[in-house]
DNA sequence: TAAATATGGATCATAAATGAGTCAAATAGC
DNA sequence: GCTATTTGACTCATTTATGATCCATATTTA
């Protein structure tokens, strides 16, 4: 069982979206590649590389950064080598908070 | 006509990917959100969040990024506003650029 | 300007992602 | 310790993204 989905979109996401397509397109151009160059390279279509470019919010998360990699435009570090240490501080915070999520009890007003 | 796809993503890739998702997991849980309860503010099933914070590079790119704005994930910049200002110069960037990518003509050797 | 190439945009069949549901296991709080 | 929650990990039906193809338009280069 599925259900239409109809979803919203912060501005926020928004803007991130249409920045990183708009950051790809121009490294790409300023690397001097094809559009169907660059997909056949990805191993995916040219219709989903313009998806992408234009900041399709429904584009599977994997093209867009392999698209990003390729173009050269940098995702959190430069490099799988400091990406990888930044992980692993990530990592290190995630053991240091507890494992689940536990929601305040509702709040109570009177105390007495 | 589709062709069953079998992508290979590239190290650099499946790091941002995993370190996007552990980040997330990390600002939800540090806010103390439940993973129903981040799930239904934005509209998705506790399922998408899973695969989400698991670093899934099927997930769709806008679901991604919201998870990330709810948890507090910072994408490119902190607010909705520097992030328009930077794509305003990317925008400016790409109006310098050629249009087009015009793949270089088959090296030639000879030249005489 | 003309020719060659790159891109935009649309449609449609099909592969794949997502939502819903269940159950077991882990965790937090008492 | 016990109990209530939270989470993980499946399965499956259905919605949705993607690949293929076509043609029109834009852009570059000669």
């Amino acid at each position: 069982m599925s259900k239409p989905q109809n979803r919203a979109y912060s501005r926020y996401s928004m803007q991130a979206l249409g920045l990183l397509g708009e950051m790809i397109r121009a490294g790409r151009i300023d690397k001097k590649i094809t559009g169907e160059e660059m997909a056949s390279r990805m191993g995916i279509s040219r219709s989903l590389l313009q998806r992408i470019e234009k900041g399709n919010p429904h584009c599977a998360i994997g093209a867009v950064f392999e698209a990003a990699a390729i173009a050269g435009v940098p995702l959190f570090e430069t490099d799988s080598e400091r990406l990888a240490a930044h992980r692993a501080v990530t990592g290190e915070m995630l053991r240091l908070l507890p494992k689940t999520a536990r929601r305040p009890k509702r709040a109570i007003k009177d105390d007495f």
